[in-house]
DNA sequence: TTGTAGGCGTTATCAG
DNA sequence: CTGATAACGCCTACAA
C-alpha cells in the first residue's frame, strides 16, 4: 500500500472534473448544485477515502459547530442521560459535541473551559462544576443544566433544570398520602441533596409534621445505611422493640441512599414496606431491581438534556432573544418500597 | 466591554515585544528561551486573555496531540473506570482525548471512527464497536481496549483486555472450594458474556462436574431474575420443596444479574447465602451494597485503561516496537453472597 | 536566541 | 455554477 498524502479538496475536485469551490458546496450540501455534479463529486470523494478536515474548517470558516459540555461525574447515570438528550438535538440543529468530565480535568491540572476555548467551540453547556470566571471570560454562549449552584455565579445565563425542592414535596406528599405521620429524611452534603431535603421540610411544614433530618457524611450508600441504622434504632428496646417515636417511612434524598435505608432496616428486622416504608430519588436503573422495588422520584434528565440542546441551538442560530430558563416538574414513581402505614 | 477580536499569537508577540516564534516556543515550552522573555510572554498572554488555537496548530504542525476513544456504553461504569485510566496515561504522554459513543452516534448515523478522522487524531482507542472497515481505511494507529470480538476482525491491532474466561473459571473454582456441585450459570447475548459462559463451562468439566446453563435474552436484571425463577423453582413440588436436582449455587455473568438472581431466590423464600450461593461479575458500586453484598469477580477496568494508553502513546511516540497485547487476570471479591454448602 | 517565509486545508467573497 | 484569491492562526524550517 502507498503511503499517500491525505487527499485534499483540491485532489477530489480535479478527480471529479470540477472546481475547488463546487466540491465544497457539496459537502455542506448546498441547495444549487446540479445533481450530476453531485453524484461526480460524491463518487470522486469515496474513491479517495476523503474525509474534509474539521481543523481546517473550522480555522476558515466563522465557526465550529461544534459545542462543549462540561459534566462533572460520568458515572452518574443522570448525566449520561441528559447527555443523550443533548447530543440528539445539537445532532437536529448541525452540531458535534464534546464532554469533558471537570472533576476528572481537575485533577490533572486542566481548565475543561479553557480547553473548549481552544478548540472554538461555539457553545457551552455547563452540566458540572465549572470555573465561572473562566466562563465568563471566554465570551462563548452557554447554558446551564442542572447545576444550580452555577447559576447563582452566572446569573446572566439561562438555566435548565429539575424542580428538586418540589420533588422533595412530591415525596413528603406520597407518603402522607399513605397515612405516614413520623417521616425522616436521610440526606448529605451537595446541593442537590439541599434542594431535595428543603422540599421536605417544607412539605413537612405545610402539613404540620415535624422534620426530622438524618445528614450522612457523604451522598452513597454505606454512609446512608450507617445513619439510617442509628435512626431506625433510636429508643428501640432490643431488636424486636421500637419505641412510638421511630419513624414509619423514610425519604432518602438519592436512590443508593434508599437502598442503604432498606438494608439497614434488614438488619434491624425491619419489614419494607410492612414496617418502614422507604422513598427515593432519581428513578435509578436500581430502582427497578425485584430485590430493591423502589418508589422514587423521576426527574427525567433526558427531557431537560433535550431542553438545554434546543435552547442552545436557537442561541447560536443567532435568535438573538433571550432564551428562557426552564424547570421541569419531576414525577413519582410508585414501586413496592411505600405502603399505607 | 468592546468586541475585539479574538488575539492571536501575533498580539501577544507584540504585546511582549518579541518575534511570533518565540511565543510558539514558550507555548510549548521549549527548554531554549530566557526566563526573562518567557515571563514577558506569560504576562502577555495572560493580559491578553489568549487561547491558542487547537485548530490551527493541528493544521500546521504535523500532529494534534489527541486521541479518539470509541465507546459502547457510556452508561456502563465498566467504560468510565477504563475511561479514567486511559485519560491519566494520555494526559502524561500530553494527549487530549476525545470520546465517541458508538451505540449513541450509530444512531444518528455518523461513524465514530469518520468522526475521529476529520478531527486528524494522532490514535484511537476501540473501547467498543466498531467498523473493522473504517478502522483500517483510517490508516490511523490503534489499539483495542477490552473488546474481543473486535480484535478477531483487526487481527493486526494489539489487544489490552481482561481474561474474562479465566473470571469463569475463577467462579467456578471459589464455589467448588465452598463445597458445591450442582452450580449453575446464569448468562446472556454478547461477547463478554459468553466468554465468562466458556470459562465455567470448561471449569465444570475440569471438576468433573455438569455445567447447567440458562442464557437470559438480554443482559439485564429483570431478564436474569425471570430465567432464575425458573432455574430455582424447576422439580420443585410447592414453595418450600426444592427437588435434590436443584442448584445451590449460581455464577451469573454480570452484577445485575446476580441481584436478579438473589430477587428471584427471595421470592421463592430461598436464603442467599444460606439455601443458595451467588457469585456475580465486575465487582460493580452494587455489588458492594447491603441489601446485595454479592461476591464477585474483579477485572480492574481503570488498569486496563492504563495500559492502553501507554501502549498507545509508545506507539505515537514513535516507539516503532510492537506492542504488546496483554490480558489481565481477573480476582475474586469475597462478600456475603456465597457461603458452603 | 530571534526573525522571515512558506504552507497546512478550508471557507468566503466576487467577478465571471 | 466556476475560478481566483485572500484570509484563518499557527508550525517548521532556515537564516540572521
Amino acid at each position: 500500500m502507498v503511503v499517500a498524502k491525505r487527499p485534499t479538496i483540491y485532489d477530489v475536485a480535479e478527480r471529479a472534473g470540477v472546481s475547488k469551490s463546487l466540491v465544497s458546496l457539496v459537502l455542506r450540501d448546498s441547495p444549487r448544485v446540479s445533481e450530476e455534479k453531485r453524484e461526480a463529486v460524491l463518487a470522486a470523494v469515496a474513491d479517495l477515502n476523503y474525509t474534509p478536515s474539521r481543523l481546517a474548517a473550522g480555522l476558515a470558516g466563522t465557526r465550529t459547530r461544534s459545542v462543549g459540555v462540561v459534566i462533572d461525574d460520568f458515572s452518574n447515570l443522570w448525566f449520561v442521560e441528559a447527555l443523550a438528550g443533548l447530543r440528539s438535538e445539537l445532532a437536529a440543529g448541525g452540531y458535534t459535541l464534546s464532554v469533558a468530565d471537570s472533576s476528572l480535568n481537575a485533577h490533572l491540572g486542566l481548565d475543561p473551559i479553557e480547553a473548549f476555548r481552544a478548540l472554538r467551540v461555539d457553545g457551552l453547556v455547563l452540566a458540572g462544576e465549572a470555573s465561572a470566571d473562566a466562563v465568563t471570560r471566554s465570551g462563548v454562549p452557554a447554558v446551564v443544566l442542572g447545576v444550580r449552584a452555577l447559576s447563582a455565579e452566572l446569573p446572566e445565563l439561562p438555566v435548565i433544570d429539575s424542580d428538586e425542592t418540589a420533588g422533595g414535596h412530591l415525596a413528603v406528599q406520597h407518603l402522607a398520602s399513605l397515612g405516614h405521620r413520623r417521616i425522616a429524611c436521610v440526606s448529605g452534603p451537595g446541593a442537590s441533596a439541599g434542594q431535595r431535603e428543603r422540599g421536605y421540610a417544607e412539605a413537612m411544614r405545610e402539613l404540620g409534621l415535624e422534620p426530622s433530618i438524618a445528614r450522612a457524611p457523604d451522598t452513597g450508600e454505606a454512609a446512608a445505611r450507617e445513619v439510617a441504622r442509628e435512626l431506625l434504632a433510636a429508643g428501640s428496646r432490643g431488636a424486636a422493640g421500637r419505641s412510638g417515636s421511630n419513624p414509619t417511612a423514610v425519604f432518602a434524598v438519592n436512590d443508593p441512599m434508599a437502598t442503604g435505608v432498606i438494608g439497614a432496616a434488614r438488619e434491624l428486622g425491619l419489614a419494607v414496606p410492612g414496617d418502614l416504608s422507604v422513598v427515593g430519588y432519581d428513578d435509578s436503573p436500581l430502582a427497578a431491581y425485584g430485590l430493591v422495588s423502589l418508589t422514587t422520584i423521576s426527574g427525567d434528565p433526558r427531557e431537560l438534556g433535550e431542553a438545554a440542546g434546543r435552547a442552545l441551538v436557537a442561541r447560536l442560530e443567532g435568535d438573538a432573544s433571550r432564551i428562557e430558563s426552564r424547570s421541569f416538574t419531576p414525577r413519582l414513581v410508585q414501586r413496592g418500597s411505600a405502603a399505607e402505614v
